[in-house]
DNA sequence: CTTGATCTGAGGTACGTACCTCATCTACCC
DNA sequence: GGGTAGATGAGGTACGTACCTCAGATCAAG
């Protein structure tokens, strides 16, 4: 059986108003006693019965996802994850709350963090391109007891602030060794195109595919990255320039989450078949065109992951608990046809 | 705010008692009377606070695993996997027992499932190999009240389980498709281990890696499967023999979960590392392996992920909850170098 | 109409915790 | 010794649900 509040105000000798004060940090408490207290909960290995708090105090989970406004196909697919794991979220009395509301102006999302109210808000998960502004906003928000994990993309720099994704550099390092293993010795040119190069996770995962292919697969030469700058039309045009200018492209990098119209791009060319083209998220679109066969392998974070994993963050931050780091892990998955279940 | 027994009871136009009784599945209500509360529940979208429910019954959830007795690397893995999800199933009023207790006699396992006392157990996962004997046994579990989850290798045939696990035919195809895709094009033989080819998953993981090599790999040969019995004489012998007996061999593939002892006899050959190498799962060793280089890649299932869904889909049905599909799925992960982090 | 069975309501206690009030006890200062 | 501030205890109510008892209502059969 476990012990309860009332064991342990027997084991520390003193009554259970008592142990009320030291557990919920109320004053009036003498130190020796607040030790005496804490002593006991080791020794009877007392642990708080969360549910039976939160029923008590009414606790409801207050947690909104700040995301960014763009139409992005695996921004969509975060949302359709957060709205199945509504019900799942209610009964542990958390209320998501969605708000696409980010553009990509550092100095318009911190003022937006700054707007948050730490009296109708404890936790946000947040989706921003790095920026020293956004990140400093972060920490004034976690000082204001809201509490902060940062999505897919994170703030670098050593603060405090937990990070809900995968490594970059180790995504593209993975998509590197895919691709040059896949190319299988061939020689050649590999295209490589992103919506742009600004942010940092493009250049992380640029300097990791290229610190593979450099270092193991001296036959390929990854070309200079092209962006698309999310234009359709811009991106058939890029794709096609470079089909004219590089007479020997064995394969394909599309790094930004992105993917879509780089991949009708390059589809639309007759020899896009014979290369290996690997690009990143799991969505409506690279889903078909792994199983149509024109993507060889995706790199890709599971986003039901994602979302519970930042909720389950959160939560626990809220209650001032520890989480099992394996289960938050975010894990680098490789996709291809046969394991797309 | 989330609607109460006590709106129900005022929605219904009934008392709290009534409410109670048809929450509860207690006798004495006219069929009229019941009818209306079920509809003012969905009416009022009612939904039990099941932890203030669980802390009013002093509910606990008494899980039981039930393992083989071998020492397999892998369950090993398992094992610590449920030792570290420990403190916070202690959080969910989740008791978790491990029963290394099960022969590889299926006469023998159904004899001990069908000593587990419902009154004493909730719930149990089990990993056994298939048999008629023991998917009866854990049917007629079912029928007393305990609830049973397959973990790992399901036992086939259309009956209610649940499984948690992957789909062995889909991961020896992933297989098939890594090691014709790494191999580019080479012609030669495929050397196919296990520790026994008995196993329905490794019969499946076998058909499913033969039908993708001979589908789309012409060039290669998959050899007829080596079995070790679990014997590490036994697969220095059986390796060395391949290699003296097949002139060409340029791939492997390790199909049971139990790799080290085949890895080990694979990697004394001297061409070994010009091999492209496939194995399952994540131990120690297979992970020493793939970052040594011997490995090429593994296919693996998430043992946390194993042990937490089994637990999360044990209490769910005690509760008569359902789940979120998509987190209960077990991933057919691949792993190399690059994103085992 | 009475009898008895069946249904329903009212109210209680409990679970483990939070939060409140009020009384008492202790230690210290003047 | 009296006054005072601080520390502590005793006991209450509440959260949403389970489970219990007993009284009263309803209804069908005699």
């Amino acid at each position: 059986m476990r012990p309860t509040t009332k064991d342990l105000a027997k084991a520390a000798g003193v009554s259970l108003a008592t142990v009320d004060r030291v557990l919920n940090g109320r004053p009036g408490v003498r130190k020796a006693t607040v030790d005496a207290v804490n002593e006991a909960i080791k020794n009877i290995g007392f642990v708080r019965n969360i549910s039976a708090a939160n029923l008590a105090r009414n606790r409801v989970y207050r947690l909104a996802f700040l995301l960014p406004k763009s139409g992005d196909e695996f921004l969509m697919t975060l949302i359709r994850n957060i709205d199945e794991a509504r019900p799942v979220f209610e009964n542990d009395s958390v209320q998501v709350d969605v708000r696409q509301a980010l553009e990509n102006d550092p100095h318009q999302i911190s003022s937006l963090l700054s707007a948050l109210d730490p009296e109708t808000i404890d936790g946000v998960a947040i989706i921003a391109p790095e920026s020293p502004q956004v990140r400093d906003a972060m920490m004034r928000l976690e000082e204001r007891g809201i509490h902060v994990v940062e999505l897919i993309s994170g703030q670098p720099g050593a603060h405090p602030t937990a990070f809900v994704g995968i490594d970059s550099n180790k995504a593209g390092a993975t998509a590197g060794r895919l691709l040059g293993r896949f190319l299988g010795g061939r020689t050649g040119q590999v295209l490589v195109i992103s919506e742009t190069m600004n942010a940092r996770d493009s250049i992380e995962r640029r300097l990791g595919f290229d610190g593979v292919l450099t270092g193991d697969f001296p036959n390929l030469t990854a070309l200079p990255s092209l962006e698309t700058y999310g234009d359709t039309d811009r991106a058939k045009q890029i794709v096609a320039n470079a089909y004219e200018n590089f007479a020997n492209i064995v394969g394909c990098y599309v790094l930004c989450s992105e993917a879509r119209d780089p991949l009708e791009a390059i589809a639309a060319h007759s020899d896009a078949s014979s290369q290996v083209i690997i690009a990143h998220e799991r969505t409506r679109s690279t889903e078909a065109f792994l199983r149509g066969g024109t993507l060889d392998a995706l790199i890709a974070q599971d986003p039901g992951h994602l979302v519970r994993s930042a909720s389950r963050l959160l939560r626990a931050s809220c209650d001032g608990r520890k989480t099992i780091a394996s289960q938050e892990h975010i894990r680098i998955e490789i996709l291809i046809r046969e394991n797309l279940t």
